[in-house]
RNA sequence: GCGCGGAUGGCGGAAUCGGUAGACGCGCGGGACUUAGGAUCCCGUGGGGUGACCCGUCCGAGUUCGAGUCUCGGUCCGCGCACCA
């Protein structure tokens, strides 16, 4: 053959030219009239739930980093129907915040505008052109009073259940941004959205009491099909650590004792002095009364939320603490190294065994004592495990045993027991913001806090026209006097709404729940909906949401399951982190100015190529590096896709090494894209569709392959394959449920094998032999193969290994 | 500092249970067709020697007939958490 002859070109026009952004057009024409993407939600056949992490929609745009998500999810249901599963595949916009917030205050324009305009450019010029099935009949946007009213009930629910409190805390303030973050929103001390240094305030506020879950959430992660790399971080964020809590008494202030957890009660002998948290919330306890100014005035002159830690930073109250089992008298600080939040805010400081309380001893002279050995605390602390001394009864036992038997003691005494300690904190849902659902609460002098009643919801957020925050600590609600008072719910009696609104998180943390019930206005979710489509099957989004979003969708879904409202304790069983897109090796973000438009890409090469190319860039669940130099291998595929498709008009169907090829590239996509694999089944169809190119210009593709590209191509391009499926002569849709073709895996697994003949393990020949040939039988060729006998130049081999279907390993003295 | 990933040609990446390293694509080289091509198609492409040979998967040890893959030690990069007692 004359390997340097072009293929056979048909008559030029019989193919008709590719025009993507023609056949993208038609489709997605045809598509909508037909309402092909719409699912019939009360009488599905197999329901899958496939679902996606909704965009905010900001005002820039999607940028191609969102492709990720909404293509590669988008994918996999497409794949899930054509196997038979009637998927429902909604989107919608998480359109509250206090980002959205910011962009309108920066060009001066309300929020509610901004954030229409931002959805309709987001839905119809951006969504609308990836080729996903999105199933708009469902769309759901967060800052709509139809959907926020139940966000509202959401809060209502959980605060008569009792999971909801109003108290007083230390929380971090941005002074820029003018409110409250979660600390979770605070990166090293910094604002994570305008990286101002945060401060502590101390503020009355809404909590949600997540932490009563803690446990039960850690426990069922290991029920959970989840990326391996979330759900580390969610047990890393909820931080279970087990230890002890010991009671110290008190003496010269107003509390008489003070209860201290450690996860190392073997060290207890080795306790010099007692640490209170500087943000502590009843620091004034601990101090003698004549010293309460000078340690205020102390502790409101350093912001408690360094970046850096400061061991020097520490304050001698002046009360002491009894030992419980020396009865040694300890002297009693106040330092911001420890927090009032963690644990019971208060620690016993071991500085020969522990660093953080070494420094603190060091910078203000204070005892330490080696109650382990194993170091030399005076040079530096040892954290590490040993035998326990200068410990009275306990000496001589290891840290394990002398933990026990310490904790035994104490318990005895009643001063002591073993205890668990989570760090996850409740959930601060208060925002002193405008762009928000208003939290449904009414305080009444006489009854308190008074939920809205479920009848009156929503609580419409007021059109005020200065939606700026006031920094004052009071939402800008606050000023709008006509909408703040009205009549307790209780007794009727003049009242006051509560001005603060609700963390977005709250807002996405049920919206799953709403996609299949968008039609019902009664209800949040529809009992039969839920039990059919909930939980949902499928979740993909990125790993930046692994502890926040998800984290609180988990911890709705448990309360509303044990309200008895939802067939399941968790919101999604199976997720899939997507891979992070950099770009010249680095992360792509705003601040950066390396973020691209999709639009463009779109616009010049076609979604379907840009799906397809965006998928090719790496491992699904990895990344990769966005370069769009490798476009055009994409572009060249499609092309010979469209002709290869139309050329194969006939061919020997019962061709059996072609029969066997189709199996098996059938088996290698579905195993593949079952595992969000996408890359490497990529790989795979641009390898037959080559074949079946060579083969269309010899003029012996055959159809039924054509047929199969076609299919298996589908969910990554769906225009061009449905445009080439009807080119050929099909009709109806390509993207038909349950068409996907099956395979047979005797047929898919390969006849003949290409096994490796290697001399103490240096590749020297290879077999072609039929597909198991017997190890005996190998042995037998791979000793006669005239390579082999020349080296082994008469000598007896002293070994010789071989594997069915893969290699023979003759081994020489 | 702690936790989790990762390191393979010029580049992105393949490689099942430990069994032919480099699939597929980009780039590059050569060719075909063209007035021209940064269009399209075909062939080649880890390095060195250029005869069937040697060297090659971050570095160093080890286990094994055989290691990209397993074990131990180290380096570098990314992500997450970061005073959590």
């Amino acid at each position: 053959m004359d390997t340097n002859a072009a293929p056979v070109e048909p008559a030029p026009g019989h193919l008709g030219e590719y025009d993507h952004a023609a056949v993208e057009a038609r489709w997605r024409r045809v598509w909508a009239e037909r309402g092909d993407y719409r699912t019939d939600l009360d009488l599905p056949d197999r329901p899958f739930y496939n679902l996606m992490m909704f965009p905010y929609p900001s005002a820039e745009g999607l940028h191609v980093g969102h492709i990720i998500p909404f293509a590669g999810g988008d994918i996999y249901g497409r794949w899930r129907r054509l196997m038979g599963d009637t998927v429902f595949e909604p989107m919608g916009f998480d359109a509250f915040g206090i980002h959205s917030e910011n962009y309108a205050m920066k060009i001066g324009e309300h929020p509610a505008v901004v954030m229409r305009r931002a959805v309709a450019n987001f839905r119809e010029n951006q969504l609308a052109r990836i080729g996903s099935m999105f199933d708009w009949s469902h769309q759901v946007n967060t800052a709509e009073p139809s959907y926020y009213r139940w966000t509202q009930w959401l809060f209502v629910r959980l605060f008569n259940a009792g999971l909801i409190e109003w108290r007083e805390g230390a929380v971090n303030w941005c002074p820029s941004c003018l409110t409250v973050l979660a600390d979770e929103q605070v990166e090293q001390g910094r604002c994570e959205r305008c990286h101002t240094p945060v401060q502590t305030r101390y503020l009355r506020q809404w909590w949600i009491k997540i932490t009563r879950y803690a446990q039960e959430m850690l426990d069922a992660l290991d029920t959970l099909d989840w990326s391996e790399s979330t759900k580390t971080m969610q047990r890393n964020w909820i931080g279970r650590s087990e230890g002890a809590t010991i009671l110290f008494d008190l003496e010269g202030c107003r509390r008489k004792d003070v209860t201290v957890f450690t996860t190392r009660p073997d060290t207890l002998f080795g306790a010099t002095f007692l640490v209170i948290g500087a943000d502590h919330p009843e620091l004034e306890d601990f101090v003698p009364p004549e010293r309460m100014g000078e340690v205020n005035a102390w502790r409101n002159k350093f912001p408690p939320t360094a970046a850096e830690p400061d061991f020097s930073i520490g304050m001698e109250l002046g009360s002491s603490a009894i030992h419980p089992l020396t009865g040694a008298r300890l002297s009693v600080w106040a330092a911001p190294y420890v927090l009032g939040g963690y644990g019971t805010g208060a620690i016993m400081a071991v500085p020969g065994h522990d660093a953080r309380d070494w420094a603190f001893a060091r910078a203000h002279s204070l005892p330490i004592v080696e109650v382990i050995t194993g170091g030399n605390v005076d040079a530096a602390p040892y954290s590490g495990a040993g035998t326990l001394v200068n410990s009275g009864d306990f000496d001589g036992a290891t840290s394990d045993d002398g933990g026990r038997r310490i904790i035994a003691r104490l318990s005895e005494l009643r001063r002591g027991q073993s205890s668990v300690q989570y760090k996850l904190r409740d959930w601060l849902i208060s925002r002193q913001r405008y762009w928000g659902p208003p939290i449904p609460i009414i305080h009444c002098p006489k009854d308190g806090p008074v939920a809205v009643p479920e009848e009156d919801l929503p609580v419409l957020l007021p059109d005020v026209e200065d939606f700026r925050p006031r920094g004052t600590g009071l939402s800008p609600l606050a000023t709008v006097e006509e909408w703040v008072n009205v009549p307790c719910p209780k007794c009727g009696e003049p009242a006051r709404r509560e001005t603060d609104v609700s963390d977005t998180f709250l807002d996405s943390a049920w919206y799953h729940l709403r996609y299949p019930s968008t039609d019902f206005d009664d209800v949040p979710f529809d009992k039969e909906r839920t039990d059919t489509w909930l939980p949902v099957n499928m979740y993909i989004g990125g790993n930046e949401h692994a502890v926040r979003h998800l984290l609180y969708a988990r911890f709705v879904m448990r309360v509303l399951h044990d309200m008895g409202l939802v067939p399941s304790p968790e919101p999604y069983t199976r997720f899939r982190a997507h891979g992070m897109i950099i770009m010249d090796g680095a992360k792509m973000s705003k601040s950066r100015g390396n973020v691209l438009n999709p639009d463009e890409y779109i616009e010049r090469y076609g979604a379907d190529t840009v799906r397809l190319f965006m998928m090719y860039l790496g491992p699904y669940t990895l990344g990769g590096d966005f370069r769009d130099k490798g476009i055009t291998g994409m572009t060249r595929f499609i092309h010979r896709t469209w002709r290869a498709t139309q050329l194969a008009t006939g061919g020997d169907v019962t061709d059996d090494a072609r029969e066997r090829r189709r199996h098996r590239l059938i088996k290698q996509v579905e195993e593949d894209v079952a595992e969000l694999r996408y890359n490497t089944a990529i790989a795979y169809l641009m390898e037959f569709a080559r074949d079946l190119d060579h083969e269309s210009a010899d003029g012996t593709a055959r159809r039924i392959d054509a047929e199969t590209l076609l299919k298996l191509l589908a969910p990554f391009a769906p225009f061009v394959t449905e445009e080439l499926w009807e080119r050929t002569g099909h009709d109806g849709s390509v993207h038909e449920r349950g068409t996907w073709p099956a395979y047979d895996a005797e047929l898919a697994a390969p006849q003949r094998a290409t096994v490796a003949i290697t001399v103490n393990g240096k590749r020297r020949g290879e077999l072609e032999v039929d597909a198991g040939t017997s190890e005996a039988n190998l042995a037998a060729l791979a000793l006669g193969h005239p390579r082999v006998v020349e080296l082994l130049d008469g000598r007896e081999p002293r070994k010789v290994i071989a594997v069915v279907d893969r290699i023979v390993n003759i081994v020489t003295g």
